[in-house]
DNA sequence: ATTGAAGTCTGGAGCGGCTACAGGGTCAAG
DNA sequence: CTTGACCCTGTAGCCGCTCCAGACTTCAAT
């Protein structure tokens, strides 16, 4: 009887995941199929936990579910060379600049857009602009 | 015979919006249902194309589906002041500034950790960051 | 008149990444 | 013995499309 086993909800609870989220891991095969109780429940250790925060942590930063995976794989051979996390990361990286980007020109082009109005909707500039 | 009509190809060309979705926009209200020919073909005139393209454009500027159909029946009605619209705008807008802040935190945690390596995975900073 | 390519039709499934049920079983405290 | 918190499975929904199969139509070239 290992003392560092614990349920679904517990496991959530300390990586910061929805419980249904973490079904949905194991489903889509991110999270290995724990072993059950008796009565059909999951039970987790602190194997599961570091794999689960790993997931979140690279969720929080904006991967892929895919490139998370990749990442998982990598981080299971640590005598390999890093460079396929390099350029994961720095893909990434180049992504997210580029959304920053396009948001930036969204950005602008909506300030100078809104605040039309003391008016009615005929001489909206936002309706304008979206008509013209 | 009106010398206005068109198919729907030409439509989104014009508009600039794929076939499906023009049928998509159809299906879920948003662009009205056009006539049909005797074989069952969607027509289209101008003012389905005027349609459209507001929506192609609100769709540009990042709008939802609901924010747009919102600002069509706005922009039905000329005579209403245009508080609403300029609601819809600045709440898009402010939005559009969460997100770039927040995809602008993620820069900045992915640029610190990228290019990490001439090493292997056991001393990659990327996968550090994730697992530790 | 025939053929073939390009256009159009419908209905339904799939994407990512969850999230939210419904309808049941299980467990521990009081 | 009951209550309430937890857990289970399976399925459907979210957004905004996009793609597919399989059938029909239109039009130009032969």
């Amino acid at each position: 009887m290992t003392t560092g086993t614990f349920n679904i909800g517990r496991l959530g609870e300390r990586a910061g995941v929805n419980i249904e989220t973490i079904r949905y891991y194991e489903k889509i095969g991110l999270l290995p199929e724990p072993g059950r109780t008796a009565a059909g429940y999951r039970q987790y250790g602190e194997d599961h936990l570091r794999r689960l925060s790993f997931i979140r942590k690279g969720r929080d930063l904006g991967f892929s579910i895919e490139a998370i995976r990749a990442l998982l794989r990598l981080a299971e051979h640590p005598e390999q060379p890093c460079e396929d996390a390099d350029r994961l990361a720095s893909a990434h990286l180049a992504e997210v600049e580029r959304k920053i980007e396009e948001l930036g020109r969204l950005r602008d082009a909506l300030s100078e857009m809104a605040h039309c109005c003391a008016g009615t909707v005929a001489e909206c500039r936002i309706i304008d602009a979206l008509a013209s």
